[in-house]
DNA sequence: CAGTATATGTCAAACTACTGACATGAGTCA
DNA sequence: TGACTCATGTCAGTAGTTTGACATATACTG
């Protein structure tokens, strides 16, 4: 083009790249996901508490990449759906243990195998070496997009002191 | 942390990094947009543009990975801001080609500069044989997911037949 | 040529997720 | 103890996107 140096060259920029492989991913989990009748942030909770049983409002907001307020609604609708129960009130300070009912274990094992599925699809012509490489890649730019150098480990609220989380999640 | 760490593959798992990856990369892109008074999607229509002259709403809503309603809305926008120009009737179909003003390119060298400070953070503690590398391994996720093993190009939207593009973007 | 399928532009309605705001619990520090 | 800071839960309002629908333009098919 005419003006100088422009911008980012889109077709090999890694921003670029990344945004467009998680877009990837995210209409395919999407599609299998919708005929189930959940969302990706509604499956993201279920695996979250299936894994780490306890987990409050939001604790799971920053695991599924939205704000607690967010999680708070889906939260409420998933009770009411019976998939959850939270508990009636704080054990330590204002944070609600949640955690999965049987119908929520039920559902979510549906889910996670169509997830399973799509992952596995996206990794079919990546070798077990590289698959390390991009799991350690990833992890480098998560890291320095970060900045904080150490932990913000999903179940560590309140030790560290002096860094504030960046408010807005994802996508 | 008590409970114990059901031994995730959260953690592990591609599809999760992934998501972590690009959702930290949105949020230090909205936190440096934000003071511009532009979204990511208002950027990265600009920046399309800047690369791209003549470039359709449909065209720019795939680059942009959003709707071709949303670009929609956002190009009448931009339009009314005097930052891009539509020509008034197609050339040839329907696809009215776009092309940013001075204003328009005013406005995104300023953002231009912002984004690749974001990038090149983000890639800071990477070699370039790793950048590289990792734009191989994100082309391949992105392929596998696309499945049509061929094309899809940016500008090819009439000729490709019996594979029909997955609706829903992103993020 | 008629019929069908694909692309595009655009309006309107519905939704999802975010921002803003406030109150509550707990830890830190002087 | 009291002031201050931080994390959390939750309600209300809003911005950005998606879904749905329709009209129109082109290209393929038989």
């Amino acid at each position: 083009m005419s003006q100088g140096e422009p911008g980012i060259e889109l077709d090999t920029s890694l921003g670029y790249m990344l945004k467009a492989a998680a877009s990837a991913l995210h209409s395919a989990l999407e599609a299998v996901l919708r005929p189930l009748g959940m969302t990706i942030t509604h499956y993201a909770c279920l695996e979250l508490l299936a894994q780490r049983p306890g987990l409050s409002n939001s604790e799971l907001a920053r695991g599924a990449f939205v704000t607690r307020q967010s999680m708070n609604v889906l939260l409420q609708a998933l009770e009411r759906q019976r998939l959850v129960v939270r508990a009636a009130q704080a054990p330590v300070g204002r944070a609600l243990p949640t955690e999965l009912t049987a119908r929520g274990r039920r559902q979510l094992k549906v889910a996670s195998a169509a997830v399973r599925r799509v992952e596995q699809d996206m990794l079919a012509n990546l070798e077990f070496s590289e698959q390390d490489q991009m799991r350690r890649l990833l992890a480098a730019c998560i890291a320095s997009l970060t900045e904080p150098p150490a932990s913000a480990s999903l179940t560590s609220p309140s030790v560290r002191r002096g860094w504030r989380r960046r408010r807005r999640p994802e996508f």
